[in-house]
RNA sequence: GGACAGGUGGCCGAGUGGUCAAUGGCAACAGACUGUAAAUCUGUCGGGCACCGCCCUACGAAGGUUCAAAUCCUUCCCUGUCCA
């Protein structure tokens, strides 16, 4: 492959390159080149939102390159104050042990594990001692630190700023240092960190990382980014139903964002959606039910992809029931008189709703049916038979067993 | 150490003695419609009770004043800003 097709490829999807004409040089030597990735092990379970950036990842792999794969165990101690406007609370060591190991397992789902030297930024700044420290802090600027817009925000705002955050950009760049790196991969909300490590490399005399920045992926409120603690995230561990279901449930406004950067899609068959979406030819759902199958395919392979498209259709579209129902016991208890049961009770015991008067709204909203049959009214006794199905809403199900 | 501001329901945020289970927004849940769990509109949104009403628990904690307190007083805890 010629170096412009490469250039092409490895533009593909990314926000900005910082240091492309460098790029261009070193890809010329033909050399395998050290890629830098840090990840924040401050919550377990990888997502989409992380996979945009491991899929470019894996394709620098493909091309040949090396992946340093870096947990910043280190610096999670401090908490990335990007983009926050509190100081984060420190995790304690085990939690971000236990996370650490769950990324490590799961981005083997994208990474290829022969290319990727995983590395602990612990392994270098806990040997530090603080004459080091110091050192390393004089290599920077407050002025430049204070560039960040978050820190001048909140500078400004009058809220705290802990001195330990200005340390937290200062760590990252100078794990770059440490591995030099010949480039370095990342959010866009990250660029900020990595042109301090560009700067430090150059202070340490060598030649600054090229910088590819991805862009952030929203998450299934379609505003804010994708992330765990926004409870907005699709875990690539989650069940294919679930995946499917929730890539469902995104606004129509990201689908072609989605397959911009979690499919392989080309450009051109991109754009043709987008045309034809546009001009109404293209029916939005079709364009969203093929991303959601794409996306479970990826994770769960195809024949669970296309079962949980049936089943999707089956249950929101056909209003119909799922494969799998829950089942729940019922026993002859108190609220059992003749083989009769008050209907709020037997939906509260079910477990598919929390109290007895969230059984009386559902009902009184027309969410309860059994054997897709409505209940409406408060009042009424249920005969109790074995493998009723019993519904609340669209997506509670339950199957009655009886032991009587 | 001193001055000041503040701690309200899952979150944000009103409310400064009764009409407050507490305005509003977000989130969540349900219904309608559709093209899906999109969008839009409507409703619900502490708990209990066979429920169109009654009861219990709740506005940082503990006491107190009062017929009545999220609202006033006292002490304490916590958070933040500024000054030193």
């Amino acid at each position: 492959m010629d170096i412009q097709a490469t250039m092409e490829k490895i533009r593909r999807g990314a926000a900005e390159i910082i240091g492309e004409e460098a790029l261009l040089e070193k890809l010329k030597t033909g050399k395998p080149l050290q890629v830098k990735y840090g990840a924040d092990p401050s919550a377990p379970d990888l997502h989409l939102g992380h996979t945009v950036v491991l899929r470019k990842l894996r394709q620098l792999q493909e091309l040949g390159h090396t992946i340093q794969f870096l947990i910043g165990d280190f610096t999670a101690m401090i908490g990335d104050p990007t983009g926050r406007s509190v100081t984060r609370v420190p995790l304690t060591v085990e939690q971000i042990q236990a996370n650490a190991k769950t990324y490590q397992e799961q981005v083997f789902t994208l990474l290829l594990p022969e290319k990727t030297e995983i590395v602990y930024n612990s392994t270098w700044c806990q040997a530090m001692n603080f004459a080091e420290v110091i050192k390393l802090a004089a290599h920077y600027t407050v002025a430049r630190i204070m560039e960040r817009d978050d820190f001048t925000q909140r500078f400004q705002e009058g809220r705290p700023i802990g001195l330990h955050e200005f340390l937290y950009p200062l760590i990252q760049g100078y794990d770059s240092v440490v591995l030099r790196s010949d480039i370095e991969l990342c959010g866009t909300d990250q660029i900020f960190n990595c042109l301090v490590a560009r700067a430090l490399q150059q202070d340490y005399g060598q030649a600054p990382e090229v910088i590819i920045a991805m862009p952030l992926l929203e998450g299934l409120d379609g505003v804010q980014k994708m992330s765990k603690s926004l409870g907005n995230y699709i875990a690539i561990t989650e069940k294919p139903k679930e995946m499917y279901g929730k890539i469902m449930s995104l606004p129509d406004s990201l689908m072609l964002k989605y397959y911009e950067l979690l499919t392989d899609i080309e450009a051109k068959e991109l754009h043709k959606m987008e045309t034809g979406w546009k001009a109404g030819e293209v029916h939005p759902r079709e364009l969203k039910s093929g991303l959601a199958h794409k996306i479970v395919l990826t994770y769960h392979g195809k024949k669970q992809a296309e079962g949980a498209a049936e089943e999707f259709d089956r249950v929101f579209k056909n209003n119909g029931l799922p494969e799998d129902i829950p089942e729940k016991i019922i026993s002859s208890a108190a609220n059992v008189k003749d083989g009769k049961i008050w209907i709020v009770h037997l939906l509260f015991e079910s477990g598919l709703v929390s109290s007895k008067s969230e059984a009386q709204r559902m009902i009184n909203q027309g969410a309860v049916q059994i054997n897709q049959q409505k209940i409406l009214d408060i009042n009424t006794n249920v005969e109790l038979a074995n493998d009723m199905i019993l519904q609340v809403g669209k997506r509670k199900f339950v199957k009655i067993k009886l032991n009587m």
